[in-house]
RNA sequence: GCGCCCGUAGCUCAAUUGGAUAGAGUAUUUGACUACGAAUCAAAAGGUUAGAGGUUCGAGUCCUCUCGGGCGCGCCA
């Protein structure tokens, strides 16, 4: 448990004991001790809204029992300087602060481990991800994907759960067919054929590409080959050579996916003829003019879906289902997807499926990422994948850089709709966030620099009780916070929490920077003091942008 | 037409999931560099939280309706 952990607790349990010794709840009356960190530091650390609480319990006007509350509450177990009632009835506990000198040792032994907890319990997890067809370019949706998703996943392995990040390849179906005829007519047109592309092809430059690479290594071989030989080769070809593409893209985005997990796999090894018996076992499915339903509408969804089509092919549910089943047999206790915004509509169906298969749905969890709009000299710029005119992922990094582009997605919360303005992001001026809180990592640095050029060591035992401007105070009890952020960042899946933690540390510091001065040559006990204090600020904030996967760099 | 999501300062977004006077950045205005890094700091100004009802001690947050925007609604994936 860490410190600003141990003294909620504390102070909890006498809130407890106060209302229980003035008699104004039995104990299995009182409801559990909510602490709130006011928005408002003139309120105090905490605030508690147990007086408005037990108003009907207690048959009294809020004030009034906060008032008794506040009789019957001993302050020095509670590590409380003052209490104040204010607004309806908030109890408002000032801390005694002298908890925060143990704080920054605290800090600086943990190192880059600091911000860990157990919250999650070992829990295994498994976060799906990104998952684009190997046909094209990752695009701007995909970056936001990846940068959500990866952060989350740190988030969450910070807290203590065991996290798998995997990719789900649709090798299968109808677009890769569409794909190998698209690198089919790329190819022939790069070895001087009049061949035109298919009506659902690919039409993005990287096929082009491909089939240029093709024509040049192989030559003519293919021409020569047989219909059906070349139709595999192509649909092999451009399998191989799309996915490695996105292996390097998102390696270079760094997102490491623990799995890549191919479609194909599971037609190949009986997995979905499994789960459809599963589901089929249960009473899910039933047969209707020459296809195969799943009777979704049992567990919610709008209309029963097809499984297997007419002419015996499954649809992309099938398989899907069977990955699912997969995951969960697996061990994972929880599944998280997320997914674009273009797919909501298929939650239903994925959730009635897990359902089906006697799995809890509330162990599927699905994340909504909105779609991204971009803006180009104040116009939107339209978007299409199928004819190649959209902004890829890797055009985007090489353009605004990868520090600034995984912070700018991280910074919003997924649920809303994103205006990526191309030129705000692209400027290197203070416009941009990621450089205001990077510059304080850097400025640290700095100042540790120096201070070992003149002899003066972070150490330890520094005695931060000397420790008391209004700027130290507000700096430290930022840097206590941070191991709870993560928590509740991975609790309620928002990793955009981060990224507002971070530009309160940093302007924290800033602003502390400001005030004080940190090597002062007449004052060594002090300058060691506040070095270590600083030093506590560099781990937090190197450790929070490692979360994002932003760089912390040590000059700019 | 039906379903899901969104609507907060000029702009881009937060808001401890029902808490106090709705906050940051940016843009605007003012002040601070012979200073450990001015990519910074200090301050001012900026709001009927799209609108109308409702629920309760208390609503940006929950419910209903209206308006506006996005995305879905296939034996495509």
């Amino acid at each position: 448990m860490n410190i600003a952990e141990k003294m909620q607790t504390q102070l909890k349990e006498e809130i407890k004991a106060a209302v229980l010794k003035a008699g104004l709840a039995a104990e299995n009356e009182i409801p559990a001790v909510i602490l709130e960190t006011p928005k408002d530091k003139a309120h105090g650390d905490y605030s508690t809204n147990m007086a408005m609480q037990l108003a009907r319990v207690a048959k009294k006007a809020p004030r009034q029992i906060a008032e008794i509350i506040q009789e019957n509450i001993d302050l020095s177990k509670g590590s409380i300087e003052k209490i104040d009632i204010a607004g309806p009835g908030f109890i408002n506990f000032y801390m005694n602060n002298s908890y925060l000198t143990d704080l920054v040792p605290s800090v600086l032994a943990a190192g880059n481990r600091y911000g860990e907890s157990n919250a999650g319990n070992n829990e295994k997890v498994q976060v799906e991800f990104v998952s684009a067809n190997p046909t094209g370019d990752l695009h701007l949706g995909h970056a936001r994907g990846a940068s959500v998703g990866d952060s989350l996943c740190n988030v969450l392995e910070k807290s203590g759960y065991d996290v798998t990040r995997e990719y789900y390849i649709n090798d299968a179906g109808n677009q890769i067919h569409n794909l190998a005829v698209s690198v089919e007519a790329r190819y022939f047109q790069a070895l001087g054929q009049d061949k035109a592309m298919p009506e659902d092809g690919y039409h993005g430059k990287d096929i082009i590409d491909m089939g240029k690479e093709l024509a040049e290594e192989f030559s003519d071989k293919f021409a020569n080959m047989t219909k059906e030989d070349r139709y595999k080769a192509f649909r092999e070809q451009g399998l191989k050579y799309e996915l490695a593409k996105l292996q390097k893209d998102l390696a270079d985005f760094r997102v490491k996916f623990d799995v890549w997990y191919s479609e194909t796999s599971l037609y190949e090894n009986g997995k979905i003829d499994e789960a459809l018996d599963a589901l089929r076992q249960n009473g899910h499915v039933y047969e209707e003019e020459g296809a195969v339903w799943f009777r979704s509408t049992t567990f919610g969804d709008d209309k029963d879906r097809v499984l297997r089509k007419q002419d015996g092919t499954y649809t992309y549910l099938t398989p899907d289902i069977a990955y699912h089943k997969d995951k969960f047999e697996r061990g994972y206790g929880k599944v998280i997807n997320i997914w674009g915004a273009d797919h909501h509509g298929y939650i239903p169906r994925m959730k009635a499926a897990v359902e089906a298969l006697g799995i809890n749905p509330d162990q599927l969890e699905v994340e909504i990422i909105q779609m991204v709009q971009l803006y180009k000299d104040g116009e939107k710029m339209k978007m299409s994948k199928r004819t190649g005119k959209a902004v890829t992922m890797r055009e985007l990094v090489e353009e605004v850089g990868l520090d600034a582009v995984r912070y700018f997605f991280v910074m919003r919360s997924g649920d809303t709709h994103l205006d990526f303005d191309l030129d705000l992001a692209v400027s290197q001026s203070n416009e941009n966030p990621v450089y205001y809180a990077q510059y304080a990592h850097a400025r640290i640095s700095s100042i540790l620099r120096q201070a070992a050029e003149q002899g003066l060591d972070v150490s330890a035992d520094a005695d931060v009780s000397l420790l008391t401007a209004e700027k130290e105070i507000d700096l430290l009890k930022k840097v206590g916070d941070f191991p709870q952020v993560v928590a509740e960042s991975a609790e309620k899946r928002l990793p955009h929490r981060i990224t507002n933690y971070i530009q309160e540390l940093a302007s924290a510091f800033h602003s502390f920077y400001g005030a004080e001065k940190v090597i002062d040559k007449d004052n060594e006990v002090m300058s060691k003091a506040r070095l270590a204090l600083v030093k506590s600020v560099q781990i937090t904030m190197k450790n929070a942008f490692s979360l994002i996967g932003v760089s912390a760099p040590e000059k700019m």
